[in-house]
DNA sequence: GCCGTTTTCGGCCCGACTGTTTTCAGTCG
């Protein structure tokens, strides 16, 4: 059982808890230990029921719980639940404007169970004539299941940026003296997003019909004087909320999040003598406002230093804050390479040239190009004649001194059995070697494991390429130990690659934490395959960040010459 | 169900908007 599916029924837990109308703090509870497994950076099925009671949040009863599913598969509790209720009616509960008490009367008054039960009781009158229902909530409802037909409901990050910079460009544009931002996973720079937060201050109430009247807005969800959510064309929700100037940090704070990060400073307040709300931080004596206009001063009023949203994920960073030993994060102008990408000699769309002529200008300091080995047939990928060819080429071009530092380097496969793709000899005559999985993704845990560590321990890799396989929205991870591969990483001296492809985003930030926790070091890459692609190491860098990685964390923030002496190949001669 | 610098019992984050109400419950973030 990994942590994923352990958190799943944990939430399943919640959601039919929630239905049952059960005593929300143990909703809470079971909630909280869902996100707890999926963001743990280790395996929780490893975890005796001491060690999962040593994790806050974890108590007796989901200790013991936690220790059943992983070895079990399940736990009674859940099963006599699911007993209870069709497990298809938490479907339901994932429609925009139904909770668990609309789930509840659904099912015991008219007996519905799934989606399309659903739609019919509410096609033929039966939704409205349940009490505390009517004509507009059946509406709401038929609604909702249109749009759930047509959205999936969560967006990649860049989508989410730039559908964002869009409207608040448009938004600005109408009250330019207004501070207009985008908060939530915006700002946390989550790899994902659901709908977009924008919070504007110190602007005139009519903000919000300018926001009705957008050109994308397909519907109007909500509109109030503060308040406000539009459904986008594409599929995306935006809110925008609408606080006064001297609330503007407060707002800010609020609005950003993460739930547990805010719950956990409002509990903070509470103790200190505060009540923190999104209009500012309040004495609870008298109600005098000690902070609200700047966020860091409601950060500093709580007794921590200011937090980047990027942190705030309760993963230690109030103790961090606390104790002022908050790392200094990694920033895009840190960069100065990129040892990942591809060219028209494999599966790429500008040559070599072409390539490092838009590393130059982005600016770089320089790159590896980094094409396809042979197994990747598809891509025209090198066998070792063509690979020491390319290399020549490669060489010959930064022997021209055009601007920025050529390294000749490949993207090794990773063969279903460990073994890499090239010959040892070929491998040991490039610059660099990146050794990444395309193949056999289905490999149970152990195998795809012992993979990995037996590619890591070829002396000649480098980096692990995109190390999980993950394609974001699409196709899960492959199934292997993270915790073994990291720390195979951290004792073998290989980097561990955060591939800026916007739909991988691998290694995610959990997993980063992790190797830095264990010592290993990382490299950001574009994997790119287009003269383009330079401009989306931003995006990595915030996964970087989220990961609480340092600029001495990152090999490629360095020098072209203390970078290139601390590959791993180079490290081994010295 | 968790948790403890007033605590092993009694708290647990807070507010806006909507719809069906006539003072509030449900939903959302």
């Amino acid at each position: 059982m990994d942590n994923l599916a352990i958190a799943r029924i944990l939430r399943e837990i919640a959601d039919l808890l929630e239905i049952k109308d059960e005593n929300p703090f143990k909703i809470r509870a079971y909630r909280n230990s869902a996100d707890i497994a999926a963001n743990h950076p280790h395996e929780l099925a490893l975890l005796d029921e001491t060690g999962l009671r040593e994790i806050p949040g974890i108590g007796k009863d989901l200790a013991a719980r936690i220790r059943e599913i992983a070895e079990t598969g399940d736990t009674t509790f859940h099963r006599e639940l699911v007993e209870e209720f069709p497990p298809t009616i938490l479907d339901l509960l994932h429609l925009q404007g139904v909770g668990p008490k609309t789930v509840a009367v659904l099912y015991r008054e008219l007996g519905v169970r799934t989606l399309d039960e659903l739609e019919a009781a509410a096609r033929d009158g039966r939704v409205r004539a349940l009490k505390g229902m009517g004509p507009k909530k059946e509406a709401l409802i038929l609604k909702a299941l249109d749009e759930q037909k047509r959205f999936a409901g969560r967006h990649l990050l860049p989508d989410a940026h730039d559908t964002a910079a869009a409207l608040l460009e448009y938004l600005r544009h109408h009250s330019p003296d207004a501070t207009i931002e985008a908060v939530g996973s915006l700002r946390r720079g989550c790899d994902t997003c659901g709908d977009l937060d924008l919070l504007a201050s110190g602007a005139a109430p009519d903000l919000m019909d300018h926001l009705a009247d957008y050109r994308l807005v397909e519907r109007v969800l909500g509109q109030g004087d503060t308040k406000s959510s539009v459904l986008l064309h594409g599929g995306f929700q935006a809110d925008l909320r609408l606080v006064a100037a001297d609330s503007r940090g407060a707002a800010m704070q609020y609005f950003t999040g993460s739930k547990a990060h805010n719950i956990a400073l409002r509990d903070r307040a509470i103790r200190l003598g505060f009540k923190l709300n999104e209009y500012g931080l309040f004495t609870i004596a008298d109600d005098v406002r000690v902070a609200g206009e700047r966020e860091e001063d409601v950060y500093a009023s709580l007794g921590l230093e200011w937090i980047p949203p990027e942190l705030r994920e309760m993963r230690g960073e109030i103790e961090a804050a606390e104790a002022h030993t908050l790392p200094r994060l990694v920033d895009r102008a840190d960069l100065r390479g990129d040892l990942h990408m591809h060219t028209t000699e494999t599966d790429g769309k500008d040559d070599v040239r072409s390539m490092a002529e838009a590393a130059r200008d982005t600016p770089l300091e320089y790159i590896a190009i980094t094409d396809h080995s042979q197994s990747l047939a598809m891509a025209n990928g090198l066998d070792e004649r063509r690979a020491l060819a390319h290399a020549g080429r490669i060489r010959a071009l930064d022997v021209e001194d055009i601007g920025v530092r050529l390294l000749a380097g490949i993207e090794c496969d990773i063969k279903p059995d460990g073994s890499l793709d090239l010959a040892d000899d070929c491998l040991a005559a490039l610059d660099l070697v990146v050794a990444s999985v395309h193949s056999a993704f289905n490999q149970e845990r152990q195998q795809m494991t012992d993979r990995l560590l037996r590619a890591l321990d070829n002396p000649h890799v480098d980096v692990l390429g995109h190390p999980t396989g993950r394609l974001i929205l699409k196709r899960e991870p492959y199934a292997v130990d993270v915790d073994a591969i990291v720390n195979a990483a951290a004792r073998l001296g290989v980097a561990l690659e955060i591939n800026c492809q916007v739909d991988r985003l691998d290694l995610n930030d959990v997993h980063a934490r992790l190797g830095r926790d264990r010592g290993a070091r990382f490299v950001i890459s574009s994997d790119g395959h287009s003269r383009l692609a330079f401009g989306r190491l931003r995006w990595g860098v915030l996964i970087a960040r989220r990961g609480w990685l340092r600029p001495s964390d990152v090999l490629n923030t360095q020098p072209f010459d203390a970078f290139r002496s601390s590959l791993r190949r180079n490290r081994q001669q010295a």
